[in-house]
DNA sequence: CATGTTTGTTATAGCTTCTAACGCAAGCAA
DNA sequence: TTGCTTGCGTTAGAAGCTATAACAAACATG
């Protein structure tokens, strides 16, 4: 975008962020958000402390960057899968895959909020993006077998968020449920519930893909 | 139990363990489970920092602690609602009044972990309880109309989790598929994933309690 | 060349967990 | 009742963290 023609010094900049970034993903993967230590990532690029403040504004900014980075991976994800033409269990295999890819960033994504914390407005706006393409996907797969219930009515009258498209209730509810099932199974498994159970996680997810395709 | 007659001292001394305990409850709900300061609760109580060391071994310890109580109060919900006789629907209703009551205490138990904790031996126990008060309804339910899919061939070999009671595949599959879509409406809704989207997330957890029942 | 901006430094405040050493007080026993 | 033991709470301190302030050096630009 705008990194491509720019002063030295910016470039520089650009690049010392970066590296703060990756080391601070590195430094999330083996303890988590929780863990990440401005201090130790400024002693790992060899420099001290305070110095990492000319970069990121603090530690609140730095994990917002790299949830905002996780958000905009997921999109660009979502939206390659939706434009691949692989229906619904394309797009399922894409999250499924994103999601194996680096587990932390999942959680960053999904897993535990911080009571305080609120999302600045760019990244609700990927979050809608996301949606966008998960709609668009059910969209296109037809409305399937099942037959309406008391939630779709409710939809009828509460599916604002669905942006300017008008779907119809049953895309909608298709929606809501590829996420919320898809969502379970993934958290689960990589929140380690199902270590020691013997089955293979894989094929429950398949399992409730398929489900989720023949008409719920 | 062992709390009945006791030497004043060791009343004391449990009376004191659960205020503690009290107050690390208020500031999980909060400031979250990585907001815990033994040095406020301590102030709180009154007392100088380093006394809280006097009963329980560090941060770490009394976290654990909470987590074993959460898991516990899960398992006594889900015995109690599997007792009476309320079936998969009233098991459902347990789980999100149990889930609604402490959205904190739900994470405690499901959210995202801590890459280096290990689960002390006791809470796998109890997470095997709440498995298999899952079990017993859904064995209960009856197998359902769903038709045998490549995972129940898969579970025919590998459920051995459910422990002594041989289970059929259909019967683990419905446990697995109401835990994970379950939990997958409940963490969307209390990590607010759904908030600003207008929608009931009742009626939406209602709907997949429904096709759980009906059949999948 | 001079001037202003940007970067990195050290010093410091204030917070955290946690260990160590000490004094006091409560409970138990002879 | 007198002592002894055990446990509780204290202060002091080490090591870590985030974050700010003040300063020095390098850099880019007038």
């Amino acid at each position: 975008m705008a990194a491509g023609a720019a002063s030295p010094r910016e470039r520089y900049r650009s690049q010392v962020r970066a590296e703060i970034k990756e080391r601070a993903w590195q430094q999330i993967a083996t303890a988590g958000a929780s863990g990440l230590s401005l201090n130790a990532i400024a002693k790992e690029l060899g420099m001290s402390g305070p110095a990492l403040y000319r970069y990121f504004g603090g530690r609140d900014e730095l994990i917002t960057e790299l949830i905002r980075d996780a958000y905009r991976s997921l999109a660009d994800t979502f939206r390659a899968a939706a434009g691949s033409g692989g229906g619904l269990p394309g797009l399922a295999r894409a999250l499924r895959g994103w999601a194996l890819e680096d587990r932390q960033r999942y959680f960053l994504v999904y897993g535990t909020p911080v009571p305080g914390y609120h999302a600045p407005e760019d990244v609700t706006l990927i979050a809608r993006e996301i949606m966008s393409a998960l709609l668009e996907v059910c969209a296109a797969a037809g409305t399937g077998s099942a037959a309406p219930d008391s939630f779709d009515a409710h939809l009828a009258d509460h599916g604002q968020w669905a942006g300017d498209h008008a779907y119809p209730p049953a895309v909608l509810h298709r929606a809501l449920v590829f996420w919320s099932r898809l969502h379970g199974v993934l958290s689960l498994e990589l929140a380690g519930h199902f270590t020691g159970m013997g089955f293979d996680p894989d094929l429950l997810f398949a399992a409730e893909v398929e489900r989720l395709t023949a008409g719920d």
